[in-house]
DNA sequence: CATGGGATTGACT
DNA sequence: GTCAATCCCATGC
């Protein structure tokens, strides 16, 4: 698999080809490591982003270097993880929305209390919490940061994907940003239209 | 200084 | 299906 992380040029592109080029890679954080299934994209230019508003103290990180990690509070609980894109200043980045895991799930399941696999990573909320990744991490490097993101392990490398509307949001909600991968059941719901789970996929 | 909203989740009816 | 929990910070008076 690939040893070394992504690097900056990665990040320093659009971020819709940055969105779905990143379904199949891996955020890793101390002993606990996922497979990105699903991802949306984020750009200053329409409302729902944070810098929209442009540059405040909170959104400083947004319009800063590609490759570094803006981390935030949602609905005063949830830590939600995203992937700076874009050249500095842009405002651009990548919400990670769910992992399928691949390492540490010993230590996922003491941070979560679930019974199911597929429910450890299955939501942007959920996998902070099960990496252990919290605010801590905001504004730190993922290529040489505490959280880092690996290129694509071979299993990965020709991942497919689906797109659909974004979740959770009210503004610009009917944007196609939202990239899934397919064969994956860690994928959050609602599922956009033409995809279905693993095990429920027929050959 | 007070107010209100948010890129979510889980518990409950 | 509905609804509350709870923190950060932008905005407005």
């Amino acid at each position: 698999m690939s040893a070394a992380p992504l690097a900056a040029a990665f990040y320093d592109r659009p971020v819709l080809k940055v969105a779905p080029d990143l379904l199949g890679c891996v955020v890793a954080h101390g002993d606990a490591a996922g497979v990105i299934v699903e991802t949306e994209a984020y750009h200053f230019s329409e409302p729902a982003a944070h810098s929209f508003v442009g540059v405040t103290p909170r959104t400083v990180v947004l319009h800063g270097a590609p490759g570094t990690a803006y981390v935030y509070r949602s609905y005063g609980i949830h830590a939600l993880l995203n992937a700076v894109c874009e050249p500095e200043g842009v405002g651009a980045a990548v919400l990670i929305r769910a992992l399928e895991p691949l390492r540490g799930e010993g230590a996922m399941r003491a941070r979560r209390k679930v019974a199911r696999w597929e429910d450890l990573c299955n939501g942007p909320g959920k996998l902070t919490q099960a990496l252990g990744v919290d605010l801590e991490a905001h504004g730190t490097s993922l290529i040489d940061g505490p959280v880092r993101i690996f290129g694509r392990p071979q299993r990965w490398h020709a991942v497919a994907h689906v797109v659909g509307p974004r979740i959770g949001i009210t503004k610009a909600a009917e944007l196609p940003w939202r990239f899934c991968a397919l064969g994956s059941r860690c994928v959050s719901k609602p599922w956009p239209p033409g995809l279905r789970p693993a095990a429920a996929a027929r050959s």
